[in-house]
RNA sequence: GUGGGCGUAGCUCAGCAGGUAGAGCCCCGGAUUGUGGAUCCGGUCGUCGUGGGUUCGAGUCCCAUCGUCCACCCCA
């Protein structure tokens, strides 16, 4: 029986690995320029910290969790998100006590969802994290940052969508109004539909139900609720990225999926990835410290998800240029062969950057050649007896109609020098 | 968890009144005993996803199953 992968779990293929790497460097490039550091923390986590942080009725918690018990008993989790074991860590070194921290961190991210395009069983994020500040300025911070990385890449179907779920208080009151006004709708609502209404009525305005449509466009609109405080906040950040261009729409319908959210949500969608529009959201989670067991404590993040924007590249045309060698040592001859790996590396030290591939497969001289253009290198290095009997290299040109040239090693490495600097 | 599409070589795919498997790419060797890219010649690679059924005979028809993709749900 052949072994297979992980349903859901995905090889990234070393024709991928250069976009990947793209994504990742953009990001932490923006997190440097902002002062935010990095925290690297385990995939897996005592499963009461997500069920108490995400909220027990949510989907991700009922159903999605890879949860199972150690060998010592205790119930684990493969974490479905950062957020939660991001402030963890926090609590547990004290990172949070009387001082701010600004936050990122990366890595797998685990659901057992169905698998379709852009969402996997095990995914990867690039989490921001913004602790202990209450104003709206760092709201709009971790936001442009985010356009940054966008910009940075140059991606751009990505549009910003906004809203303000306001504290818990207008929520719960919102929450009434909208039971009231979907009870009222009645036998429109088929049974899934009634059982969010009971559980977590903000959900339905997110439906995708073409029934519900007309009903959702006619409910009460959360920012009716909104105390003044979420009011003026909310004012002011957009006020903030008005002024930094970075542009917006209000979606008063935008809920979002974890129950710790307060205040600012905010989604990057774009309509190039099928079912899947988000591919970085987030917002602020004023009461999840303190829910964990901190203090009372303000703070609001981002989450990005890199299989999502690794796809988005790839529509987008953005695809990375492959960084072929600079050089290709090709050998002919049992003693060249003995000595090549040597040269190679001194080739390697005299020329700190160069990129030099060693022919390892053997095989006729030929066919060695052919590899070195199929390589996409720049140049063939050239080793035989020839070159073996007076210490010299012979460099064959791939990219231009030029000579085939013997140099000393030392001009050798002149010409290698010369090269590295002209090419990216 | 539900629905639909698709599973033939490493990759892209052809094969179908049911007659015992092919092409291109890739890889290797050669034409050119130490010279790539174009051309030509030759070669390696398949339990036709798996199991069962119908049939003299199944890659082809039927059933089941697994996988995969897309969508619903939900989300990064």
């Amino acid at each position: 029986m052949k072994i297979r992968p992980i349903r859901g779990m995905n090889d990234v293929l070393p024709d991928d690995g250069a976009l990947w790497s793209a994504v990742e460097s953009a990001a932490q490039a923006v997190f440097d320029a902002y002062g935010y550091r990095q925290i690297r923390l385990p995939v897996m986590e005592h499963t009461e910290l997500f069920s108490r942080s995400i909220g027990e009725t949510t989907d991700i918690v009922q159903k999605e969790m890879y949860t199972f018990t150690d060998r010592s008993g205790a119930s684990v989790t493969l974490r479905p998100e950062a957020t939660a074991s991001v402030v963890r860590a926090g609590l547990s070194h004290g990172l949070f006590h009387n001082r701010q921290q600004k936050l990122w961190c990366s890595g797998p991210m685990f659901r057992h969802e169905r698998p379709q395009k852009a969402r996997y069983r095990q995914f990867h994020q690039i989490n921001l994290e913004a602790i202990g500040f209450a104003g709206p300025e760092v709201d709009a911070e971790v936001i442009i940052m985010s356009a940054r990385i966008w910009e940075r890449l140059g991606l751009e179907s990505p549009r910003l969508e906004l809203n303000s779920l306001g504290t818990p208080e207008c929520r719960a009151g919102y929450r009434e109004a909208l039971q009231a006004y979907f009870s009222a709708a009645g036998d429109v609502l088929d049974a899934e539909s009634r059982e969010r209404l009971r559980r977590n009525p903000l959900r339905l305005l997110d439906s995708k139900d073409p029934r519900l449509r007309e009903l959702i466009a006619g409910a009460p609109v959360l920012r009716g609720y909104l105390d003044d405080d979420s009011a003026a906040h909310f004012q002011r950040l957009t006020e903030l990225l008005d002024d930094a261009g970075v542009a917006y729409t209000i979606n008063p319908r935008l809920v979002r999926g974890l129950d710790y959210y307060t205040r600012t949500v905010f989604e990057w969608v774009t309509d190039r990835l099928g079912a899947q529009g988000a591919i970085c959201s987030g917002g602020r989670y004023d009461g999840l410290v303190a829910q964990l067991g901190g203090r009372d404590t303000p703070a609001i993040g981002w989450a990005m998800g890199l299989e999502r924007v690794v796809e988005l590249m790839e529509e987008e045309g953005r695809r990375q240029p492959a960084r072929p060698p600079h050089a290709y040592l090709v050998i002919a001859g049992d003693e060249a062969r003995r000595r090549g790996l040597g040269i190679a590396e001194t080739l390697r030290a005299r020329v700190p950057g160069i990129r030099l591939t060693m022919d390892c497969a053997g095989g006729s001289f030929r066919s060695q050649l052919r590899r070195a253009d199929r390589s996409g290198a720049l140049l063939a290095l050239i080793l035989g007896d020839n070159e073996l009997a007076d210490n010299s290299l012979s460099i064959k040109p791939l990219r231009e109609d030029l000579p085939q040239t013997l140099y000393s090693l030392e001009e050798a490495v002149a010409e290698l020098l010369r090269v590295r600097d002209n090419s990216p």
